[in-house]
DNA sequence: TAGATTGTTAATCGATTAACAATC
DNA sequence: TAGATTGTTAATCGATTAACAATC
């Protein structure tokens, strides 16, 4: 249904669209215009109705948009309802916040692995699953056809292992680590959380504060 | 040295200059040119002499940027070089992930205090600091008045304590609950962190990929 | 019907890119 | 000096906002 070409930027807004939905519908809203809801999440009206509009006509004049219909197109037109194949690399702190702490059933994956090369941490119970040797993950890939992969592993290891995954036909990276995987790779899909980038920022406007 | 209004776009793309810099320094790259340099992180030269000169002119006609001085001169404009006290609210997994795997000292902070309203947590050793019970957080923030503060807790506790700590003199927030802060303060900085957010659109990237 | 609010086009704004004179 | 590359202005591009006819 998607119109082809969304920009990045309309992408990026829809899981926040999606968090709002989701709270109005848990508080038993029935409907909200796109004038209410720009006051709550503190945008403009024109805004939410343009990012809607990309997807298709959601609303309907003089009434405004069906709060549980929105929310279930969005998780639509997201994919949450998915269940890709997700495999976890790197199990040192990061990486087993990220298996224990983020809900993955309610957003389009499933984590069906978590691998490292520290022979202290193979073995490991992660939420469940048990970590398993880097050097088997190959032939894990192989058997299992993960869709994506998590990498909380050093730059070097990332750039080294993202080659073999891709090869191995993994088609996004939820990339931790400190290598911009972007730069080298085409039609894979890459989210960097550059943490580290986000505390800098945060470092500066603080400091902006003050003057 | 800011000259004021610099755009977030532009301030959000410091620390990663600042990354590649520190890389090209590492390995012995005495100068750059813009040129260059937009080869290596993927953007055009002159978006990297437009971002440079908001905030002076770092380099030389005909030879291009010294990456250490260019190096230094990022570092203090982000003031990495600060040591702000940092408090950090939430123990559990994603909490204690960031005490123990982020790099403070680098990116112009220093991590005073852990609090968790858990008592099972409270006491618990957390890179060389003890996690205190969150009933002595205000009487910590009146001792110690720490500059910024991190957010590993829930959505509902996050809201109640933020305007808590904004009385006691918090200037910052580096927030990782779903709250989105930002709706309800002026006047403070406040970095969102939007885990699920990231996840969710890779979601949709991935399944981009196969239309 | 009258009022409300959408979907959509047009206007504005800001950010990115291109161009080039200045100059090391 | 000649070549290279900056700093900066002007042109382009894209994203946001405003306006309003369509319509529920």
């Amino acid at each position: 249904m998607a119109k082809g070409n969304v920009s990045i930027s309309v992408i990026r807004r829809l899981p926040r669209y999606h968090r709002f939905l989701k709270d109005l519908l848990a508080s038993g809203t029935v409907r909200i215009s796109s004038g209410d809801l720009s006051a709550k999440m503190g945008l403009t009206a024109s805004q939410i109705r343009q990012d809607l509009n990309c997807f298709g006509g959601f609303g309907q004049q003089g009434y405004g948009y069906n709060v549980k219909d929105l929310y279930e197109q969005i998780s639509r037109i997201l994919g949450l309802d998915k269940h890709r194949k997700a495999i976890l690399l790197g199990a040192g702190n990061l990486g087993r916040a990220i298996a224990l702490h983020m809900d993955f059933a309610s957003r389009g994956f499933t984590l069906i692995g978590i691998f490292d090369s520290n022979p202290v941490l193979v073995g490991m119970d992660v939420g469940g699953i048990a970590v398993q040797n880097s050097a088997g993950l190959e032939e894990f890939c192989r058997q299992n056809h993960p869709d994506v992969a998590i990498l909380c592993i050093p730059k070097e290891a990332a750039q080294r292992t993202a080659a073999m995954l891709i090869q191995h036909g993994i088609r996004g990276f939820w990339n931790f680590s400190h290598y911009d995987l972007t730069l080298d790779y085409d039609g894979i899909a890459v989210e960097n959380v550059h943490l580290g980038d986000s505390l800098s920022t945060l470092c500066f406007r603080v400091n902006e504060l003050e003057q």
